[in-house]
DNA sequence: TTAAATTGTAACAGAAAAGTAAAATTTCCA
DNA sequence: TGGAAATTTTACTTTTCTGTTACAATTTAA
């Protein structure tokens, strides 16, 4: 789920703002103080989107965009009511992404927002998922989806772990490992082994009795999901 | 270059834009006729955006804005003298991007134009923060937020540290490493290890259990705040 | 039922990669 | 030009990977 802070005084306006985006699926979050804000510029830059009203006691929305600039490049959309052409400007060449004059339309707001939110779409990553573990075949990590745990693993074992997932449900023979893993090198079955061996370590709740990586004797391997 | 296709059939007020994103560094083409553009929707949607005009002769941008949609997420800007609220959420809802309302001021659309543009590029920020250590690319200078010490980079620490932050959380390898860094020299693989080295005795609370500067054996580092 | 073949498993050793500090070299100013 | 800072290399250590070995367990076939 996407997560907006909006950073605005008037609380029956920040108010009516996140019950409109949460009813379009937003997880909102409101600082009604510029100043508190401005304290807490890490947390701000873990949003996907900041809504920003330049008018706030104390602090300017545009020093808390500055601020916010110097360490992030989180989209920001300021609100004013003060919707001088000047103001725009001033908003925009301190690094704000858009800008609506107030009063504005909700719906409008809600299109800006998901305008701006479309440019942060998540590129799927390339890798694979068996249980609650996800293997990222560019960073070589296992991700844990249950503790947080973080493992590593070595680039011979993401290269079997590729093949297997392009082979998904069909027996690889050992011939074919070895060709494709080892194409220059000619190491013994029990290589192969050693690998699945870990592999089931890792991925198999009952190592003994494997639901992804089956031996298929005399043949090879198959992984299954 | 960047090329920006402008559809606008008021010829004073199109050169005049012209001219001005042409003194951007920008590549214009004019169309004058919006029936012309539709039937050449194809070429239109290889620019790198496209402004268009509400309100022209035959053919409404809106028309054009939803031909484009359906073959291409070019961004789109409208330009318009009808700036009333339903006009401008008509042309967000069919894809457009952003809404203009005539008249303008041509900085806040060059404005615009830029942040439209950014979307396709990553934009360097000059700064990182790292724990309670922020990194200024410009100074060079580390300031450290818990005992106001400074302490101050080499050139070559800050081209490493926004390589690492343009990637952060991704692994960058040691080839690339030393293309983007040391695009003429062919340096020791070590010469890397010294910098990460150095990085880790300077941000990392416990450098020999790093959270922030990872090595990834056999492909190089990654990167996390 | 038993021997042969295949697979499972852990410990080990050599190889490769990365960590490290200090020395050597280059660059940049004053 | 001298010297300090920056940069890179060198040499060494430590860590991790990787394939082998030896043996155990399991399956197959005679």
């Amino acid at each position: 789920m996407q997560k907006i802070c909006l950073i605005e005084d008037e609380k029956s306006l920040s108010e009516m703002i996140r019950l409109n985006l949460e009813l379009d699926g937003f997880q909102v979050d409101i600082y009604d103080n510029g100043k508190i804000a401005k304290n807490e510029i890490d947390k701000i830059v873990d949003y996907d989107l900041v809504i920003l009203d330049v008018m706030l006691p104390q602090v300017s929305g545009l020093e808390i965009c500055s601020e916010i600039r110097k360490i992030s490049r989180v989209p920001v959309l300021f609100l004013s009511a003060k919707g001088t052409t000047s103001d725009r400007i001033a908003g925009l060449k301190l690094g704000g992404n858009d800008y609506l004059p107030k009063p504005f339309d909700l719906e409008e707001l809600l299109l800006r927002v998901q305008i701006l939110l479309q440019k942060n779409e998540i590129t799927p990553i390339d890798g694979l998922t068996i249980g609650t573990k996800t293997v990222n075949f560019v960073t070589y990590e296992i991700t844990n989806s249950s503790n947080a745990e973080i493992e590593i693993l070595s680039k011979k074992e993401i290269e079997l772990l590729k093949l297997f997932s392009e082979k998904t449900g069909i027996v690889v023979s050992r011939d074919e490992i070895l060709d494709k893993i080892w194409p220059d090198q000619f190491p013994t079955s029990r290589t192969i082994d050693n690998y699945i061996l870990a592999f089931r370590k890792i991925f198999e709740n009952d190592p003994k009795n494997p639901i992804h990586f089956h031996s298929i004797r005399g043949v090879g391997y198959k992984f299954t999901l």
